[in-house]
DNA sequence: TTGTATGCGTTATCAT
DNA sequence: ATGATAACGCATACAA
């Protein structure tokens, strides 16, 4: 009934555990007879034997698990990145052990701790801290634990220290966008910045307010409002700005992420307001699955799966410290028609 | 630099081996002085311990991770319940393992494997079996040995042997959408079954068809037709039925999930029809990220958090082989306005 | 209550 | 090329 171990197969064979391990895992150098190799794997094969990565994890003093933290795997950027990573993943033969920290913290070092114990090969964080650092110390701490014990580290989007990290141009991509709005005659903006201290959201603002500045386009301070990097979020910050929004026709809504842009867009619809004749959105990523919107969002394409299977080949990397950036597309489509 | 053992944190805090082990786990029978308890727990900070799961796991026969097999979880679908797997595991300690198939039925096995040498708790099956059960013997006996080996298993949406299942309810929840469209006045109708042998589909389209046989509409054989269960799956199948959808404006396209349904709405705009003016379009799951689509799409809502929460509980809980049934809720949107 | 000793399943280091 | 045997880090049965 128990799961028959090497042993048990060993016997089996009428061969040594030695012989039997090496059978399996058979290393250039210590090589086994071909016809006792067989005789071991029939005998596994006959008796269902199935190795146990936990026993070997402990001999062989590292396991086969790659983490993967992110904020929420039910939202369609980390999902997407997820998808990338696992393929890379199974690629070097590593299973990844996904933790959600709801953008919490303390549940961040929290998980961190958690794929340590699991003594993974290498943690990947994929979206970042937002407290604007102040929760570092102890996370850099817990990482720290982690890469002295021999554990690799590398993070998508947010540098953090000095590890390994897919840098995301998320200041050029927003500069790129703002410019392709002012090349199709925008020139009122309001900004939906997403949270403040948000890493990802900030420097997507701060291109955004570069980029419009650099055109002639002075946002003003209360056409900058803040929100969750959530759906939800968008859908209360576009409420916000709505009696803004109709006194200005042809005002460009910009978000800081696409579903931010999609609940705006809703919220502005709720609000009476036709998008986009009367009101332009626009968004960040290009999540897959808002693709056929209608009208078609304007946003900035990501390439999020190569994204998680760079930060895979990235944490699993010997080399010293890398730094991969990966640069966003502008992709303009019927949310933000030409205003003449 | 290699992480500290319990051994280190013993000898630290001046105690032997077993005394720091319960430390931790302080069991009810086993209790250990309070201030010897500190003491370890001083000396295990100090130190920078951080207990492995893979000993812990040998040693105590059972691993903390909770396996979940997925199709793609890029698949906003599997995204979603995996958030609600993964809450269940974290109430319950555990750590998620997650593994992605790709629908394919040799991938598939092979992922049952994989956990199966992790030792996993407990595998949750999400997304079923593509090739009409022929592949179920193969993975029956992954399962099998799995099981036999003290692994629990419990599958979503698809039955397979008298394993625990959260059935969910996709005839019934057809059937009702059938009703509504009926009741809507639609008389005319397509359906995009998906992949033929995909038994979620199976059954969706068989309560399509039941439903709308109920009110005296028949779908005749060459307006049901196949597709990947996926967004170009729908737009591949709505493409090809565009010419008889021209031919009778106030036609129902429904395809037997969201992704299909808006990758189906966009084949008809791509087509020069309008949706929902010329033709109807409704689908299957209320993926969360489509609810802000325009035209609203009408579906059948499943709470999948719940269900993937529920599957977790189902996997985990000692009770004999159990059966939860999710049923759907209409939820009827701008996509399919009532016909007169 | 605390300590000693054993075992978990595997790899790897020795001999042979 | 093969076989004993010692780790690996922890939990626990048993002894004290």
């Amino acid at each position: 009934m128990p799961s028959p171990t090497l042993s048990d197969v060993a016997r089996e064979a009428g061969v040594s555990l030695a012989t039997a391990s090496r059978a399996f895992n058979g290393s250039a150098t210590r090589t086994v007879r071909p016809e006792l190799r067989d005789r071991v794997r029939d005998a596994a094969a006959r008796l269902g034997y199935t190795p146990d990565a936990n026993a070997q994890a402990m001999a062989r003093g590292r396991s086969s698990a790659l983490g993967l933290v992110v904020h929420d795997i039910a939202d369609p950027y980390f999902s997407s990145v997820a998808a990338g990573l696992g393929e890379a993943a199974e690629a070097e033969g590593l299973v990844v052990t996904l933790a959600s920290t709801r953008t919490d913290p303390v549940r961040e070092v929290e998980v961190v701790e958690l794929l340590s114990r699991q003594r993974a090969r290498a943690i990947v964080l994929a979206g970042g801290r937002l407290d604007g650092g102040r929760s570092d110390a102890v996370l850099t701490a817990a990482l720290t634990r982690y890469v002295d014990g021999g554990g690799r580290v590398a993070t998508v989007g947010q540098p953090l220290g000095d590890l390994p990290c897919v840098r995301i141009a998320n200041r050029d991509g927003a500069r790129d966008l703002a410019a392709a709005l002012c090349g199709l005659g925008y020139r009122d903006v309001v900004v939906l910045r997403g949270p403040v201290g948000h890493q990802t959201a900030d420097e997507r603002t701060q291109g955004l307010l570069e980029g419009f500045a650099a055109h002639g386009v002075e946002v003003p301070g209360e056409r900058v409002v803040t929100g969750d990097f959530t759906r939800d979020g968008g859908y209360g910050a576009a409420t916000g700005v709505l009696p803004v929004l109709r006194g200005r026709p042809g005002t460009a809504v910009v978000a800081v992420n696409d579903v931010m842009a999609v609940g705006a867009m809703a919220a502005l619809r709720d609000g009476g307001l036709d998008v986009p004749a009367e009101v332009a959105v626009a968004g960040f990523d290009d999540i897959a699955t808002l693709r056929d919107v209608v009208p078609g969002l304007t946003t900035v394409r990501l390439p999020l799966q190569e994204i998680g299977a760079a930060a895979a080949r990235l944490a699993l990397a010997d080399d010293p410290a890398q730094q991969v950036v990966v640069r966003g597309e502008v992709v303009v489509r019927a949310s933000t028609p030409p205003r003449p």
